[in-house]
DNA sequence: TGTTATACCTAACGCCGCTGGGTATCATAC
DNA sequence: GTATGATACCCAGCGGCGTTAGGTATAACA
């Protein structure tokens, strides 16, 4: 179980890195969230929706109702010019604090 | 500036990181941060008191009041058994994250 | 016909960093 | 000797966001 806070830190940049592949909608995104994290990730509806409503208000991403293969309407989204700007500036946030915390955690592995 | 929600993420495990590598107190625990962050960190004194109380709370660390070399009280922290636990807690949750983000990143380098 | 999977949405709650304060001591400068 | 800045601690109120726990609707399957 992966703590809220880390989950709220790393829910944007996901979710804007996923896109960047190409367009997809909520339920395949929830899916892709746990096999790449090889079922130890595990996002709930709750959560996503009100972040991709988030996150299309801010312009980041754009969304479109389509038909899915299977029949369904679904509502797919997709990133926006702004959507990969930030993305860019999300992976460098997440590599500074990354770096500082390897940083230390690697000063401790030397004096221990 | 990095962003809140990844701020309110990495505070815990580098924290404890810092802490396990010896006691110390909260003014110079904010000039650590700064230091190994190479100035992208900047922790406010609002932010960290509070934390520092949370965790002495869930009994991760401990507290004691010192006199410094300066002639000053300090409150220093040290981490108890509990903390170190906590902290590779902390670590592995990172690396999941880290690895997940990564991966899906380099993914989209491949159709890039 | 009812149950499951798909697919979307929302309201109330609680946690936690942020802002913007406050208090006190010590060193330095004028 | 007194003002200023650095050191060093603390707290209240605010806002943002994940969580919990619901709701609606359609397609497939039994």
């Amino acid at each position: 179980m992966i703590s809220k806070e880390l989950v709220a830190a790393s829910t944007k940049p996901m979710l804007l890195a996923i896109l960047a592949k190409g367009e997809s909608y909520g339920y395949a995104i929830i899916e892709e969230v746990r096999d790449r994290s090889g079922g130890e990730l595990e996002w709930s509806e709750g959560m996503l929706y009100p972040v991709l409503h988030r996150l299309e208000n801010e312009k980041l991403i754009l969304s479109s109702w389509k038909l899915g293969e299977n029949g369904r309407k679904r509502k797919y989204y997709r990133l926006s010019a702004a959507g990969t700007k930030a993305l860019e500036v999300e992976r460098k946030q997440w590599s500074t604090i990354h770096n500082t915390l390897t940083a230390i955690w690697e000063t401790k592995a030397c004096l221990s």
